[in-house]
DNA sequence: AAAAATATGTCAGCTTCGTTGACGCATTTT
DNA sequence: AAAATGCGTCAACGAAGCTGACATATTTTT
């Protein structure tokens, strides 16, 4: 075989041409979530270095905080990981004083967890450049543009 | 100290409101993106876990068919990691033949980046479902609302 | 009353994917 | 010739997920 082939033959399986939106492939909406999710979730991060947490800590105090009364099950659920995994982080928390446990009044079995001032606090201040970062992304958007884009969020979740 | 007395001040400190959108913090739509984005990366992990590879390697592989050609250093701005952890998966990706380097013609020291077909077909693969799940988010959407959405997403992130 | 199921906690070990810091090599720029 | 740049790599570490096994308290079922 001449070398010119062989050379060709190499070539032929690098692909030179950008993978497009095409067919029913959406790829610039794939990558806006991507840079959409990663801006988004690195807000709150300076914050947490501080006090020494990280993200899995941020999803277990705002949950809480947003129901206070769930229990672990329901915790476990909502962050979809294990419960070993949660234990190290929830474990932290109420160790910090953020978060509190109260047997179920009903089935004492359960947990019931409930942030202390301090978690409620700790809450509000992450969640905080994350609404502002909303708020810019919403500007000038009228109520009914607000609502569709909630809408498409519903959307990309999966039903349960 | 009356006994009730204690009781109500170890109550106190245990907050049982819910966290309700109020002030300016939008948490209705802080939650929509945590479940959004949960549920669209856990599509492609099915796909990933018979081929050995993580979301790291979905990444690499995603941009580097966006941008063929693209250089390590551009990589690594686009993904804002560090060159240590993108050189266990990049290394991988180049061993298990889906992805080649070639030194850029005009600055050798440069290591220009390229799918080969199987790299192209893995991330087509693992596009697909997840733009699957943005189609039917988007179900009955006008042309409008899904540039609202867009531009929801473009302004969500951090302008560089 | 006994047995089974449930809710939670915990021990041990593993994996993925991120980090910092240091250093080497080839190449380009000054 | 010296300095800066692009990239690769070694080593050590940390955060956060996983599986599997087992313990304890409590509730439900038999």
């Amino acid at each position: 075989m001449p070398r010119q082939m062989s050379q060709n033959a190499a070539k032929m399986e690098l692909l030179e041409t950008p993978m497009r939106n095409a067919g029913s492939i959406d790829f610039e909406v794939i990558e806006l979530l991507f840079f959409a999710y990663r801006d988004f979730v690195s807000d709150p991060d300076q914050i947490l270095v501080k006090s020494g947490f990280g993200r899995a800590h941020h999803r277990v105090v705002h949950f809480v905080n947003r129901e206070p009364g769930m229990t672990v099950a329901d915790l476990l659920e909502t962050l979809q990981i294990t419960k070993q995994s949660l234990a190290r982080v929830l474990k932290q928390l109420i160790d910090s004083g953020y978060i509190r446990q109260v047997a179920g009044p009903e089935d004492r079995r359960q947990r019931k967890l409930y942030p202390t001032r301090a978690g409620r606090d700790l809450a509000l201040a992450l969640a905080e450049p994350q609404s502002r970062r909303i708020e810019r992304a919403f500007e000038g958007a009228s109520e009914a543009t607000r609502e569709s884009v909630k809408r498409f969020l519903r959307g990309m979740q999966t039903e349960k």
